[in-house]
DNA sequence: GACTCCACGTA
DNA sequence: CGTACGTGGAGTCA
């Protein structure tokens, strides 16, 4: 079935990594229908061992017209072994034995246990299976298309009892096998023969009696007849590893499923595969009889007593509302403790509605929330303090933050929804249990809308509440295997908070400014468009890199660029370096409108993200970047132009602040470079972060082996670019196209450099051997990244993973650094009484907002914390810089 | 409207 | 055939 899915599906299904997926994808869709409607109790997948088996001894021509299994489908085939593990579902092979023979086998034991079964196989040779018990469902096209082979059909389609199958096949042959049958004999002769001799025995016993050319083809090719009977009989006394009981279907493994799903890219296969796993009812039953979430209905007065019974327990946390950084607001807060601590094993639950509740309530809950010494569990910390900071209501003392644990142990995952975590790590849904006696959602919806406990969005968020609770649990013992409770616990937890006051705190924008700015880019967009269009003698829409191929490789008949899936590529470095080679105006036109097009954009991006107090608040995902570093969204604030001077004049708009001195940038110097000096060990690389000499300079004199004055700006910027390519595995073609030198050039130049630092190459070599042998790379603070295609068969896919691994502990070591002197200088300015506040990271960069009178202090806080906030074998260089503008502060 | 692809900005 | 991101426009599909 795999196989023909393997040729009915297109194979450019494919993962972003390369992986061609059809086969699995196809078999799993498969399956999935199966399993859906049909319902099967027990199930197994049987799997062909090899091309050698008892057949090819007994006729070595056997299936020996079948080409080589193509490499792409055999890839997948270990692929689909995984899907069938993580649906608990066995795999079944057996070295010299074919699958239909294991097939025929379970079919044997299936009905000698009085069940039902049902094959499915692209195996003619299955029908002989077939019986009132027994129907094989038979691909008729492609894989989805399957015919129910019952034993009326056969009779219907062949003339003949399914038991009989085998007889009319030795007469006819099988192609697809290699068996040659009678010349002149097709299945209707066959058939007829069958029939009236009461068999293929009684056939051959009067096989002298017959009349005519078939009949003297027959008697000429007899022992091959018999041969094609003996090997096309399936074996039905395989011996096999588990009984028929043990095929029963015992329920997904989901979080195996969701694993499986993310690498194979499943998408609505996933959500489908889900729909059918046959433990998700009894999830949801079990939900249904309500021993999820007890939501306790509190009289106005005594939530302080309900905390305080269950002061020092970790409670589970859920706020509902808005977190919009500098607009948040709460609407409810729903509080639990976990499951399983009750007799009944719900969790207990109170949930207060913030906009009616009593003030003893809300002075009790303030308190709560407020007190660093009341553990809290959290989905998402830095959005219940944005929302509770709206009601200023403070947040201190979460202890646990699933998100940001699951992060920390899956850090390559799309998303950490609560509902997906539930359903991974506890096997439930996350879904409300309904009260004693009532109906469903439509009874609670039409209940009091005053009574929050008759709300089933409070009800909802209880369970969510008692969810995290509960998750924390599990979660804690998988943070420790990975040595991640540290930094869940001293870096990522405390930097929510940090994080939030620089989101809620904002950037000051000059939206006068922008809006000129604007203006000056869109006449500069129409300018340069009309001055394309000119050259062309056509309108077309610029921004469509369709559009544009056809000018580019149609209309002006230039040379074909790299080529990409819709066609040819129009990116900037190919369009120049069609300039290069036509010197065509409509190319230099049409790189200035992409310039400022994409200036304009940006502006308007910003312009737009300006709130009601005139600064920019940007969101910080503390849970995107697999290697560690955060990102910045809505708008982003970590790729604001400065390498072109147009592009420098954007950042002019971000402003200090009223009432503020100054801005102060600070970053670091080379950070990665000295990470690699620091990993590797490297003497000559450490050596050149202790002199003090420029380092690129340092290392070219040594690359090139001249005095640090002989090395030219030429030679420089090689090495810069050699050096910062090490740290993400780049390739001697890759610096050769950099650079626009020979790729020979490129590798000898890769050659001398690690003769000259031979420990940076050993170090890149053996953090991949490493990373091989344990699954994942680890930063200095010990952030893992697992990366399972170290070990593909797949070329492409390993090579990325290599890569990966090369970049990871450099990118993930910076981003701890920074992390780490955030929490340092968060303190420091808290601790000195300082009103300085942070702003911006940009994974090098901290920007601070200065307070009148405290440019000094800041600087020496920025300076020291920066500097000391890990201890490498070489020196953290920062260099600072002030002024009323971002531009004005950079350096 | 949801999604993908391309192109491009940052470190 | 260099890592890590986010965004906007064009194009496509249901």
């Amino acid at each position: 079935m795999a196989y023909r899915a393997f040729f009915a599906l297109p194979d450019t299904l494919v993962t972003s990594s390369g992986q061609v997926t059809n086969a699995v994808y196809g078999f799993t869709s498969m399956l999935t229908n199966l399993l859906r409607d049909e319902q099967p109790t027990h199930v197994a997948v049987a799997f062909d061992a090899g091309r050698v088996t008892f057949r090819t001894e007994q006729f070595a021509e056997y299936k020996g017209n079948r080409d080589a299994t193509p490499e792409v489908f055999r890839g997948q085939v270990p692929l689909i072994k995984e899907v069938l593990e993580a649906l608990r579902i066995p795999s079944l092979q057996r070295e010299g034995i074919e699958a239909d023979d294991i097939l025929a086998t379970l079919t044997q034991r299936g009905t000698e246990a009085g069940m039902e079964v049902l094959i499915c196989s692209g195996d003619r040779d299955a029908l002989q299976l077939v019986t009132d018990d027994v129907t094989l469902l038979y691909p008729k096209r492609g894989v989805s298309d399957l015919v129910r082979m019952t034993p009326g059909a056969v009779e219907e389609k062949y003339g003949i009892p399914p038991e009989r199958y085998p007889d009319l096949a030795a007469l006819v042959g099988e192609t697809s096998d290699n068996l040659p049958g009678v010349a002149g004999v097709g299945p209707k002769t066959a058939a007829k023969w069958v029939t009236a001799y009461d068999g293929l025995d009684g056939l051959l016993e009067h096989v002298d009696e017959l009349k005519g050319k078939a009949a003297q083809n027959l008697r000429e090719s007899v022992d091959q007849v018999r041969l094609n009977r003996v090997l096309n009989a399936l074996l039905r006394d395989v011996e096999l590893p588990l009984t028929v009981e043990e095929l029963a279907l015992a329920g997904f493994d989901r979080e195996a499923v969701h694993r499986v799903s993310d690498t194979l890219q499943f998408g609505a296969l996933r959500d489908r595969l889900l729909a059918v796993d046959p433990s998700a009812e009894a999830a949801v039953e079990t939900a249904k009889g309500g021993v999820e979430v007890d939501l306790v209905a509190l009289e106005p007065g005594e939530l302080a007593a309900w905390l305080a019974a269950r002061a020092g327990t970790r409670l589970g946390l859920d706020v509902t509302g808005t977190a919009t950084p500098g607009a948040s607001d709460a609407w409810e807060v729903a509080l639990a403790a976990p499951a399983g601590n009750g007799a009944t094993g719900a969790g207990t639950a109170v949930v207060v509605d913030l906009a009616d509740a009593a003030p003893d309530d809300e002075r009790a809950l303030a308190a709560w929330l407020a007190d660093p010494g009341a553990p809290k569990v959290v989905h998402g910390a830095k959005s219940a303090w944005h929302m509770l900071a709206g009601r200023d209501l403070e947040l201190a003392g979460v202890s646990f933050d699933t998100e940001l644990a699951a992060y920390l142990c899956y850090p390559d995952q799309r998303g950490y929804d609560l509902a997906d975590l539930v359903v991974r790590h506890l096997g439930r849904e996350l879904t409300v249990g309904e009260p004693e006696g009532a109906q469903g959602a439509l009874d609670l919806a039409m209940a009091d809308d005053d009574d929050p406990h008759e709300d089933p969005r409070s009800r909802q968020a209880a369970v969510r509440a008692v969810a995290v609770a509960d998750l924390a649990t599990a979660l804690t013992g998988q943070l420790a295997d990975r040595g991640a409770d540290g930094l869940l616990t001293d870096l990522e937890l405390p930097l929510t908070g940090v994080l939030g006051r620089m989101e809620a705190t904002g950037i000051a924008a000059d939206v006068e400014y922008l809006t000129e700015l604007e203006r000056q880019f869109a006449s500069a967009v129409a300018d340069a468009a009309a001055e394309a269009y000119d050259v062309i003698g056509r309108q077309v829409n610029l921004g469509s890199p369709k559009q544009l191929q056809e000018v580019l490789f149609d209309q002006l008949a230039m040379p074909k660029t790299k080529k990409i899936k819709t066609g040819y590529t129009t990116d900037a470095a190919s369009l120049q370096d069609l300039y290069v080679k036509t010197g065509h105006p409509f190319l230099e036109h049409l790189l200035a409108h992409r310039d400022v097009t994409r200036l304009r954009s940006t502006v308007e991006g910003l312009l737009k993200s300006v709130a009601p107090d005139g600064r920019i608040h940007t969101t910080f995902q503390q849970t995107i970047a697999a290697t560690g570093r955060l990102s910045s969204t809505d708008p982003n604030l970590q790729n604001i132009p400065i390498r072109t001077e147009e592009g420098r004049r954007i950042r002019r708009a971000f402003r200090v602040g009223e009432g503020y001195e100054t801005l102060l940038t600070a970053d670091y110097s080379q950070i990665e470079m000295r990470i690699m000096a620091h990993l590797s060990g490297d003497e000559g690389l450490i050596d050149a972060f202790r002199s003090g000499e420029d380092l690129h300079r340092y290392v070219g004199s040594r690359v090139f082996d001249v005095a640090p004055s002989e090395v030219t700006p030429e030679m420089r910027s090689k090495i810069k670019a050699m050096s910062y390519g090490l740290a993400y595995g780049l390739s001697a073609f890759g610096l050769s196209q950099q650079l626009t030198i020979p790729t020979s050039e490129a590798q000898s130049l890769m050659d001398d450099y690690f003769t000259r630092f031979g420990g940076v190459r050993d170090y890149l070599t053996g953090v991949v051997e490493e990373a091989r042998a344990t699954g994942y790379t680890a930063t200095i603070l010990g952030r893992r990244r697992y990366l399972p295609d170290l070990t593909s068969d797949n070329r492409q896919r390993r090579q990325m993973a290599e890569r990966m691994a090369l970049n990871a502990p450099i990118q993930g070591s910076a981003a701890d650094i920074i992390k780490v002197a955030m929490l340092g200088v968060q303190r420091e300015l808290d601790s000195r009484g300082l009103a300085s506040r942070l702003l911006l990271q940009v994974h090098d960069e901290l920007v601070v907002e200065v307070s009148p009178g405290e440019r000094e202090a800041a600087e020496d806080v920025l300076r020291t914390q920066m500097g000391a906030a890990v201890e490498l074998d070489v020196p953290l260089d920062v260099s600072v810089g002030a002024g009323a503008t971002w531009h004005d502060a950079g350096h």
